[in-house]
DNA sequence: GGTATTAAATGACCATTGGTCAATTAGAAT
DNA sequence: ATTCTAATTGACCAATGGTCATTTAATACC
């Protein structure tokens, strides 16, 4: 079969990039194939390698669009105003979006082609963009020393809690508990916690 | 060929382990195959089966004898006597550990069958006897109150200073500048840092 | 409308993977 | 020597990521 006008080639991208989306959300990024992801929008996986690099970049793209989604929510968090710090608020947005999406969460650390290499620059502005906000609060909240230090502190922190709670290796424990624990400490106790 | 006498089967054993933990070293995680290791060591990979349930259970070792290693790091850490408290010692070793093996550090997490799995038993108790030690540094330090709690958090925080380093994630920043700083905001200016 | 051009979709193909298992064969037991 | 046993092999399978010549549908041109 020769060209098809069944898809416009961006139409085409974002379905199989949704498809990969939700494999990952489903099973995990290890269950994503070319096979798989083309077969459920209809095409071979060769028609995918016109689209995109390779396995790798499709997954960036859905790592791209789920840094994307976090950073909005953290945004609208802040945003609307509520009594308790920005932080807090931050913060739990932060967790409860990798508690409800673990497995895009995890995708968005696991994924990388060689070890030890850096992340795509893509990623790591869209990271700073998390961090600028936490930045923001923390200025905020203790005036504006050494805040990007604390801000990434704080988000590394929140990360490990995180991930561990994902990777069940947290126990009994929650990611909610320790993250309070961890706050509490930081603010020498002065938050509404 | 049939049965050989080369080795034993415990000296295949760890022959394997070894080779599997040079790769994973060297290489990452993903480049760790059957027929690798087998070759290396002078067998076929079905061999390997043979002595291994499957290539995870082959990883599970490796990453087993990673937890101890670095579980006797941390031991002799907290018992060499000098000036500064135990938990800074204790978390610096473990940042020492993970800066300079990275590839093992980060086999320890992101090694797991099945997504959303809990982690095999000995797993958790290789962690618990890491934990054991954070929280008799912070009982010694700080009191009794909820040291269980606190050396979860710090374990979890620090793991993700130290996991987003080694990915390449922290910009310019280094695990050792953000791990004195989540200390300084722990010990509430306190520690000797 | 017919024809040439262009670009996308295909599917055969490749090397490699994890895993299984019947056949083989070296060493131990008799 | 012969039998028995268990380790080792290597052929085999289905699946993977990736490549690419071939096909063919849509478009542009006349």
């Amino acid at each position: 079969m020769g060209r098809r006008s069944d898809h416009s080639r961006e139409e085409l991208k974002a379905l199989a990039i949704a498809e990969a989306r939700e494999v990952i959300r489903l099973e995990g990024l290890r269950a994503v194939t070319t096979r798989r992801v083309a077969a459920a929008v209809g095409y071979t996986h060769g028609t995918l390698y016109n689209i995109f690099e390779d396995l790798n970049d499709l997954i960036d793209h859905v790592n791209a669009e789920t840094l994307d989604q976090l950073g909005a929510a953290c945004r609208a968090a802040i945003g609307s105003e509520v009594q308790r710090s920005r932080i807090e608020r931050l913060l739990e947005t932060y967790l409860g979006f990798g508690m409800s999406e673990p497995l895009l969460y995890r995708a968005l650390f696991e994924h990388r082609q060689a070890p030890l290499d850096r992340p795509p620059q893509w990623y790591s502005e869209k990271v700073d963009d998390l961090l600028a906000m936490l930045e923001a609060g923390l200025a905020a909240e203790f005036g504006p020393s050494d805040a990007s230090t604390d801000a990434l502190t704080l988000w590394a922190s929140i990360h490990g809690i995180l991930s561990l709670d994902i990777s069940k290796k947290l126990g009994d424990r929650s990611a909610v508990e320790l993250s309070a624990n961890l706050l509490k400490h930081w603010s020498k106790g002065g938050l509404s916690v």
